[in-house]
DNA sequence: TCGATAGAGTACCGTACGGTACGGTTCCGT
DNA sequence: ACGGAACCGTACCGTACGGTACTCTATCGA
């Protein structure tokens, strides 16, 4: 159909009034607090100050209630895209570490971790949507903005790769390892392990001894023989 | 305690008799197939052919018998260790890669992806022992093997690293990426995701370009600058 | 053969949750 | 001033689950 642009951005920013952001606020920071168990609509209408029949009526379903949550959270945290293109090698290498340290940072939020065990719970649920919901809005928009990113490396020839999803593979590996299972299983990330711009860094430069072309004003990091 | 030893021995490798064993595993088949709704003690019962008293009786509470499923999974999955040490370089890459294939097709498992789910949706009560059952019996398992397979490169000297843990971060990262997390949240992997096999081959062909050292019957793969 | 132990099947209890209905209050448009 | 809509607080209902108690049967050792 011809309005899918307008429907897909109707989806995608649902504008929710400032009382509905204020009850799925509260509803997230239950949520934080408090596990999944905390999360009943008689703790999130007392929380909110708001009757459960409100809560029925502004969001439907109580799973509807908790993909607003998601798409709310989605909504606040959407990084700022900084459409401007990088400059030169060292800037586009300071942008691909700023891409990982912040992709460190959110996947370690409180929140994030929280709706993400949310969902990860419900995945075995056949009806349950929040687990495509948050592959859609959170993991998808991380992937896009990164894969922009590889893209610019990619024309501005610092960069050298065939299959871009490969390569954001490497990528995302290499930045988050097994971190993120780790902390949603509840492992706190101890000392060493909470260093996230070095973390970033490392991983950045490894990525670039994988995917990176000659440095121009540097001695050559090896020839880059990646499959086809 | 001097029997600190013993007493690890002990809970490490909870012998089960043979009904108690043929329980938990209709508990496992009950939680792949119908997810944690499915799990009630009133079902497990059900399948068992057993009564909810003897579930009391044998597991204790309803946490414990979660706890033993996943004792019991983690028992049946122990991979062989292949004690045996590599012989030469390329047996060596070929152990990696045979360890990154089978992470890849332990991480995907039905059972696996159930019991993941299951303890990282218990992650936020706080006295749930899920998780950190799941990371100890699980992933430090796997840790434990991979590190000894790095450990034994360092020492024939195929491979050059001075910290094991960004290493095996590293290794873990390239072979995994953000397949098992996004399994986790119901994202069955498409085509080309399945090739487990390719997958692993080109994760260790990457991570050999990070840390392997030069290979002597081949053309030098670039000088080996890792961070201290 | 008899007593006892183990265990299956079922009934039962308390609680907690999702969802709905109802009375009372505030606020807004006319 | 009046009528109605929105909405809060609470009571209510049905259901489902964890955990316990009870009865009946089968197996086993003396």
């Amino acid at each position: 159909m011809s309005d899918a642009l307008v429907q897909n951005r109707v989806s995608d920013a649902p504008d929710y009034t400032p009382r509905q952001s204020a009850v799925l606020e509260e509803a997230l920071r239950l949520l934080v607090e408090g596990g999944d168990r905390a999360l009943t609509t008689a703790a999130i209408a007392r929380a909110a100050n708001c009757s459960k029949e409100s809560l029925y009526k502004w969001f439907g379903d109580r799973d509807d209630l908790l993909a607003a949550m998601v798409s709310w959270q989605a909504a606040k945290v959407r990084v700022r895209t900084s459409s401007d293109v990088p400059s030169d090698r060292a800037d586009f290498r300071h942008r691909l570490e700023e891409f990982a340290s912040d992709l460190l940072t959110v996947l370690s939020g409180d929140v994030s971790l929280a709706l993400n065990r949310l969902a990860i719970g419900q995945a075995s649920r056949d009806d349950s949507r929040l687990g495509g919901l948050v592959l859609k809005r959170g993991r998808d928009a991380v992937r896009q903005r990164a894969s922009a990113l590889l893209r610019s490396g990619l024309d501005m020839g610092h960069l050298e790769f065939t299959d871009i999803d490969r390569a954001y593979r490497a990528l995302y590996g290499l930045v988050v390892g097994d971190l993120h299972v780790r902390m949603l299983l509840g492992d706190e990330p101890a000392g060493p392990d909470r260093d996230f711009r070095g973390q970033a860094q490392r991983a950045i430069a490894q990525f670039f001894r994988l995917y990176g072309t000659a440095d121009p004003e540097g001695k050559p990091s090896g020839k880059n023989h990646n499959q086809h």
